[in-house]
DNA sequence: ACAAAAACATACTTATATGAATGTTTTTAA
DNA sequence: TTAAAAACATTCATATAAGTATGTTTTTGT
């Protein structure tokens, strides 16, 4: 059984190193020798545990992206029956924006970076990050909905249509950071959206 | 002189051959040798006309890129002393919208794939980009200040603020529909935009 | 203790990239 | 017309990628 585990860290390990500079350098630019050299692997040891660096993608999306996005934007949106959904929806989103660091507003959303680097050329990846899409979009439609119920946004608010113009704001304006020096502009782009969100009751 | 009009076109052919195959397959994935077998031509006149990749790179970001955004998003701006600025803003993003085709809507934004593909990692792509957006911020502030003059924006609208709401949108949801097989969320994303447009009036 | 299997390393194959060096053809200007 | 310069082609140098083959070491079940 120690050897399943050791199995298990190693492959955690690659995967780990392997998102570190799929986000820092993109999924093409990054190579299989230089993920090894980050763990202190051999490439022979990477091929032992991955099929391919395709497969390695796979993971890494599954394992962290994913993980990334949910953790701070989908499970979140549960707490609306606690909490008022206008409230919850500029929480979360304001809660996101403060809490990146230097690194990550410099280097935008691994998930939109990977969407917009090879999303619509590979269907493996586009699937599964359209998945991930969906999954976000569904819960916010469910909160949008579950305020409707709850009399705090308007009736006439197309939850589905509202959702994707909040997920495209959001990853919309983490791109666009990319190319400024500075905050500013995720500072903007809070503040239309929680006067925005705020229109919707 | 018949000389410096053969370079012209010859320079203008790879730099036209290179946004396609950039845009369709990025930057980093796109080599010197496929875009000159599109172009007929070989490796070595590449290399008399151009430095290098890079150099090429900053061509083309700087005659087609930034054109297509200037042509379809900024210059079409300067009706505001026309036209309503609500209207205006609406019509723009509107047609932008439905204007694209099935490929540009597979591929999404040049300028955008570019500034996720290479953005934060090429301080000259960058900065060239940086440029792009700041342009067509400073155009769409201009005109809703102009539509606060005109009693068509509300006086407590941040113009800033909203510019880069509306750009982040538009390139977040260009990115969006990547993983997408249908052009559903581009409707979405148009409804509440034009709802959300006017809301500032 | 020991054979088998898993974990990992080393060396190799093949492909392809950027870019430089050098060669040939076309254009230009005197 | 003819030398030179520009346009373009061919060949070469160097680097590095993905993936494979084949090794060696460690772990495991008997």
């Amino acid at each position: 059984m120690k050897q399943k585990i050791k199995s298990e860290i190693t492959q955690q390990l690659i995967i780990e190193e392997s998102f570190k500079l799929f986000y820092k350098n993109g999924y093409s630019k990054t190579s299989i020798p230089e993920i090894m050299s980050k763990t202190g692997l051999s490439k022979g040891a990477f091929y032992h545990h991955f099929e391919s660096k395709h497969e390695l993608g796979k993971q890494v999306i599954k394992d962290i992206v994913r993980k990334r996005i949910y953790d701070s934007m989908i499970t979140p949106l549960n707490n609306y029956k606690k909490e008022n959904v206008i409230n919850l929806l500029c929480r979360i989103f304001t809660e996101r924006i403060k809490s990146f660091s230097i690194e990550e507003k410099r280097l935008g959303c691994p998930a939109n970076n990977l969407i917009n680097e090879i999303g619509c050329s590979d269907d493996v990846f586009r699937n599964i990050l359209k998945q991930l899409i969906n999954d976000w979009k569904s819960m916010l439609i469910k909160v949008l909905e579950e305020g409707k119920l709850k009399k705090e946004i308007k009736k006439d608010v197309n939850s589905s249509a509202v959702a994707i113009y909040l997920i495209s704001g959001f990853e919309g304006v983490r791109g666009i950071r990319k190319v400024f020096d500075d905050d500013k502009i995720l500072f903007e782009y809070l503040e239309t959206l929680k006067k925005h969100i705020h229109q919707l009751g």
